[in-house]
RNA sequence: GUGCCUAUAGCUUAAUGGUAAAGCUCCGCUCUGUGGCAGCGGCAAUACGGGUUCAAUUCCCGUUAGGCACC
C-alpha cells in the first residue's frame, strides 16, 4: 500500500512536489532512486547509502532470482531486512533484461541510441528475435549468463518473485523495446506488454503497490495508446515510463509530453532508467516524480566524480597533483575528509575504497541536486 | 678473469636481407530500468659504433649492459 499526495503543482511547468508514503516511510518527490540490483548499492553499506540522502532504492527481479534466489530473500524477511535498509524499496520486473540480454546484447547498444540518419539497415522488424532470449506470448525464455541454464520469466512469474522479494513498489513485467525498432515491431510488442500488464494485476495477491509500464518507443500514436491503456487499469497504483525516449533531449521532452498528461495525476510516475545530471531538471519539469539511474553509482566505479564544475575523471594522472576536494561546495564525507590526489591514487590502483568514496559523493551530489530542484518548485522558480 | 647466451615501444613478447606486429601500461573518447564490464582511437621501439650489401632490425666485428657456467 502506498499513498501519494501532491503538495504543490508548478505554474511554470508540469513539475510537482509530492510525498509518497510507503510501509517503510515517506519519499519526498521528485526523487532519484539509486539502483541496488543485487540488493546492494555496489561499494556502499546500507547505513552509508542512507547518509547520501537516498530515500528509496530499486532492486532487480531477474538478477535476484538468479542469485541468491527469491527464497533466500523471503526467508530473511524481504529485501529491506535482507540488506538492512529501513527506507522504501522498489523492484524492477525483469522487463529491461528482455532487452539488455536480448537485442541490447546482440547489437551492443544501450536503450538510448545516438543513431546516424539512414542507419536503418539495423532496424528491428516485426517477427525478429534476439539470439539468447526468446519472446513468446506467455513470457520470455532467458539463458542464464551465470551457468547457462534456461529460465522463464512471464508476468505471473515476475509478480510471484517480486512478492517474495517484498519491496514496497513492484513493476509490471514488460518488454523494453530496443531503440531501433520499427513501428510494426513496437505495435506488436505493445500488445504483448499490455496483455502482460493485465496478467500482472490479476496475479498479484500482496498489498504491494504495482506500477504499470508505458511503452511505445518513439512513436506518438503508440505512446498515446499505451498511456491510455495503462491509465485505464485500476489495478495500477502508479506508472513507469520505459523504453527508448528518442535520440535527443528535446525528443525525450516531447515523448514525456505526449504521455504524462494522459496519466492520472493522483498516481506517482516513475521514469525508468533515466537520470544523467543534465536530464534531471528536464524530466522533473515534464512531470516525473521518481526516476532511477545507474549513472551516479556506475560512473563512480569508473572513476568519475560529478561536481558543480562538471564531471571529473579521477583516473587521470593530473589529479595526483591536486590537493583539493572533489567539489569545494559539496558537504559530503568524501569532500570534507578526502583529497583528489588520494582518490585519484585509489582509482588508478583499483582500490575498492576509491569506488566507495566516489559512489558516496556521487549519490550525495545527485540527491542534493534533486533536493534543490524540490526547493525551486516549492518557491515557484521552475 | 675466461667461455657461452641475450639485447625490438614504459613492460612482456612477435616478425623479416626490402613498409617492424601484438598484449599490458600510458594518453584521449564512448558506455542511462548497473558487467567493479566492455568497446573505439592515439603516443611509442630494432642498445651504441663500425663492416658486408643496391638495401642490415636481420649477416659479421667491436663497445656497453644483463644472464648463465667455470676459475
Amino acid at each position: 500500500m502506498i499513498d501519494f499526495s501532491i503538495l504543490k503543482r508548478s505554474k511554470k511547468s508540469r513539475a510537482r512536489l509530492g510525498v509518497l508514503k510507503t510501509p517503510h516511510g515517506e519519499v519526498e518527490t521528485p526523487s532519484l532512486v539509486p539502483v541496488a540490483t543485487l540488493a546492494a548499492v555496489k561499494a556502499l553499506r546500507s547505513d552509508e547509502i542512507a547518509a547520501t540522502k537516498t530515500q528509496m532504492l530499486i532492486s532487480n527481479t531477474y538478477h535476484l532470482h538468479l542469485m541468491p534466489g527469491e527464497g533466500v530473500v523471503k526467508n530473511a524477511g524481504g529485501v529491506n531486512k535482507f540488506m538492512n535498509w529501513q527506507k522504501p524499496t522498489m523492484t524492477d520486473s525483469g522487463g529491461f533484461q528482455v532487452f539488455s540480454l536480448g537485442f541490447g546484447h546482440d547489437l551492443g547498444v544501450g536503450k538510448i541510441l545516438k543513431m546516424f540518419p539512414g542507419k536503418v539497415d539495423r532496424a528491428i522488424e516485426k517477427g525478429s528475435q534476439p539470439k539468447h532470449v526468446k519472446i513468446t506470448r506467455e513470457g520470455v525464455h532467458f539463458r542464464s549468463p551465470l551457468d547457462g541454464r534456461e529460465l522463464f520469466l512471464g508476468p505471473r512469474e515476475s509478480i510471484v518473485i517480486q512478492e517474495k522479494l517484498g519491496a514496497d513498489i513492484i513493476f509490471a513485467f514488460d518488454e523494453c523495446t530496443p531503440p531501433m525498432v520499427t513501428h510494426e515491431y513496437t505495435k506488436k510488442s505493445l500488445d504483448l506488454t499490455n496483455a502482460w500488464a493485465k496478467q500482472c494485476i490479476t496475479a498479484k495477491k500482496s498489498k504491494q503497490a504495482l506500477f504499470g509500464i508505458v511503452q511505445g518507443s518513439r512513436f506518438k500514436d503508440l505512446r498515446v495508446a499505451s498511456a491510455k491503456f495503462i491509465n485505464s487499469q485500476s489495478g495500477f497504483d502508479g506508472f513507469g515510463i520505459g523504453g527508448d525516449l528518442g535520440e535527443s533531449k528535446t525528443g525525450s521532452q516531447e515523448i514525456l509530453g505526449w504521455v504524462l498528461p494522459l496519466l492520472d495525476e493522483r498516481k506517482p510516475r516513475h521514469l525508468l532508467g533515466i537520470g544523467k545530471l543534465e536530464d534531471i531538471e528536464l524530466i522533473i519539469k515534464s512531470g516525473v516524480d521518481t526516476f532511477d539511474c545507474t549513472v551516479p553509482t556506475h560512473y563512480a566505479r569508473r572513476g568519475i566524480a560529478f561536481t558543480s564544475k562538471g564531471a571529473l575523471d579521477l583516473g587521470k594522472a593530473k589529479f595526483l597533483k591536486d590537493s583539493g576536494p572533489l567539489d569545494k561546495t559539496c558537504e559530503c564525507i568524501t569532500c570534507t575528509q578526502y583529497r583528489r590526489d588520494y582518490i585519484s591514487h585509489l582509482v588508478r590502483a583499483k582500490e575498492i575504497t576509491g569506488a566507495s568514496l566516489l559512489t558516496f559523493h556521487n549519490l550525495f551530489f545527485f540527491n542534493t541536486y534533486v533536493e534543490r530542484i524540490r526547493e525551486k518548485i516549492k518557491h515557484g522558480l521552475i
